[in-house]
DNA sequence: CTTACGGCCTGGGTGC
DNA sequence: TGCACCCAGGCCGTAA
């Protein structure tokens, strides 16, 4: 459940103790979530950790190679559902399901931890980095409401599944798509094409105030998360209808229902978001 | 272009 | 106390 925001909190917590860093060494537990495991062992160590950003939901790590003679590369990270990062002394007790380790040249290691390993880590080349994030869409904060607003309104598909899209937006997840769409008074299932102008504006809006406030908590801690410090987020407790099912709407009191749109189970209200006229249930 | 569905993986909750 | 079952949802591949 990292989305957006819990992976700008564990990026911004990461960048203190790991930019300027070396790499050492790096050692794996099971490696079914790594694309080329042996790459990483060959290119790693040696190279320097210049910069941590976050990019849609992945954390990216730009590296220098030690030589010269090689380009710069990326170490991109995605967080799956249950993924953690945390920079840990050699000596701490290694959390169980903990797969990579990263020895810096400080005396701490940098490790993954990823329950159920929906998480990803693949190194990009520099030359690829383009094609890589030509597949990926616009960051919710900081596309225009011109551009949100046109973009969603060229599709056919339902809104959810629109702003669940990587290829749209990158760093939606179902918590903040649920939390977004209620805040603009919007049924999951509307179909993009069918949505007006002054209501997209308002979804535009929606998004970047509930992305905003939840950077500011930390992001939302339902099961597994931890931020780089090993902190929970607190944005779960400002959650208004995503896993709240059959409790009042903060608005209007009516129960809040729970469908399944686009595949995914989503939480609003029946009334503060009126259904599509086109019938299609579920 | 779109949707639906199964698969990956583990742990937590529920019901018997 | 055990166990079968479902669910959580990140993303991908496949079929329709």
């Amino acid at each position: 459940m990292p989305e957006l925001p819990e992976v700008e909190t564990v990026v911004r917590g990461l960048r203190g103790s790991l930019v300027g860093r070396r790499i050492v060494s790096v050692r794996f537990g099971k490696t079914d979530f790594i694309e080329d495991p042996v790459a990483l062992g060959e290119q790693l160590p040696g190279s320097r950790i210049a910069r941590v950003e976050r990019y849609g939901k992945f954390v990216t790590m730009a590296l220098e190679p030690l030589a010269d003679s090689r380009e710069p590369f990326h170490l991109f990270i995605h967080l799956g559902m249950t993924g953690q990062l945390m920079p840990r002394k050699p000596y701490e007790p290694v959390a169980p399901h903990t797969h990579a380790f990263v020895e810096l040249d400080d005396g701490f290691e940098l490790r993954y931890t990823d329950i159920r390993r929906f998480g990803q880590m693949k190194l990009v080349p520099q030359e690829q980095i383009s094609s890589f994030q030509g597949n990926l869409g616009r960051d919710p904060l900081e596309i225009s409401a011109r551009q949100f607003i046109d973009e969603i309104r060229a599709r056919r598909a339902r809104i959810k599944a629109l702003l669940l899209d990587q290829g749209v937006l990158r760093g939606m997840g179902n918590i903040y798509t649920d939390e977004s769409l209620w805040r603009a008074h919007i049924h999951p299932a509307r179909l993009g094409a069918h949505l007006r102008e002054p209501q997209l504006s308002g979804l535009h809006r929606a998004i970047r105030r509930v992305l905003s406030a939840a950077i500011r908590l930390r992001g939302s801690s339902i099961s597994d998360y931890l931020d780089a410090e090993g902190r929970p987020g607190e944005y779960q407790s400002r959650h208004r209808v995503y896993g709240r099912k059959g409790k009042p709407c903060p608005r209007c009191r009516t129960p809040i229902l729970r469908v399944v749109v686009a595949g995914r189970s989503s939480y609003f209200c029946p009334r503060c978001q009126p259904a599509p006229r086109s019938r299609r249930h579920r």
